[in-house]
DNA sequence: GCCAACGTTGGC
DNA sequence: GCCAACGTTGGC
C-alpha cells in the first residue's frame, strides 16, 4: 500500500463534500499537471490518501480518503464546457487521467500548514517545500505515519 | 489582492 | 535546444 496527498480549494471540494459522497466516492478529476497526472496513474486500490485544504483560510490536512479505483480517462478533458478542456488532448491517446476516491474520516482537528512545516518527519516532503506546486504528492510511510501520530 | 515560484508555450 | 513571455498556483 502506498500513501498520498491531494490539495483541494474547499471552495471546489471540501472534505465534507467527500463525505457527503458516501461509499461510491468521487471522481478526482481535474489535475492539469504531468507530474501529479503521473502520481494519479501510480495509484492503486486501496491507497490512503490525505485531504488538504488549499487556498484558503485554513490551510493543512483536514482528512483521509483511499483509492477505490485505479487511473482512468479524466472524462473532462473532452468537455469543451469544462475549465479543464484540453482540445490538445488526443481521444487516442488521452493527456490526463483521473481515480475515484472515498471518504475515510475527518480530523477532529486541521493540522495546518505550519505546524507541518515544523515536523522533522516531513522535512524532505514536497509538499512543506518552498515554491511547490505540486497537488498530488507521495508520502513515505513514515510521513504517513508521522502525520497521524500528530492528530492524536 | 499581492507576488514569488513554478510549468508551459512557442519563436528562433 | 534555448529561453523569454506568459499563465497558474497557492501562501500570506
Amino acid at each position: 500500500m502506498k500513501y498520498w496527498l491531494v490539495k483541494t480549494e474547499p471552495d471546489e471540494c471540501s472534505i465534507d463534500d467527500i463525505a457527503k459522497a458516501g461509499d461510491k466516492g468521487m471522481v478526482w478529476d481535474g489535475v492539469r499537471n504531468y507530474q501529479a497526472r503521473n502520481f494519479l496513474r501510480d495509484m492503486n486500490v486501496g491507497d490512503h490518501v490525505f485531504i488538504y485544504h488549499s487556498s484558503c483560510a485554513k490551510v493543512g490536512i483536514v482528512g483521509l480518503a483511499e483509492v477505490t479505483e485505479e487511473a482512468f480517462v479524466d472524462p473532462l478533458q473532452f468537455d469543451p464546457d469544462s475549465p479543464y478542456f484540453d482540445a490538445k488532448s488526443n481521444p487516442d491517446s488521452p493527456r490526463w487521467s483521473a481515480v475515484r476516491l472515498r471518504f475515510k474520516q475527518k480530523f477532529q482537528h486541521l493540522l495546518a500548514l505550519q505546524q507541518l512545516k515544523q515536523m522533522p518527519a516531513l522535512a524532505a516532503n514536497p509538499l512543506v517545500q518552498k515554491g511547490s506546486r505540486l497537488s498530488v504528492v507521495p508520502f513515505q510511510v513514515k510521513e504517513y505515519q508521522a502525520v497521524l501520530q500528530q492528530l492524536t
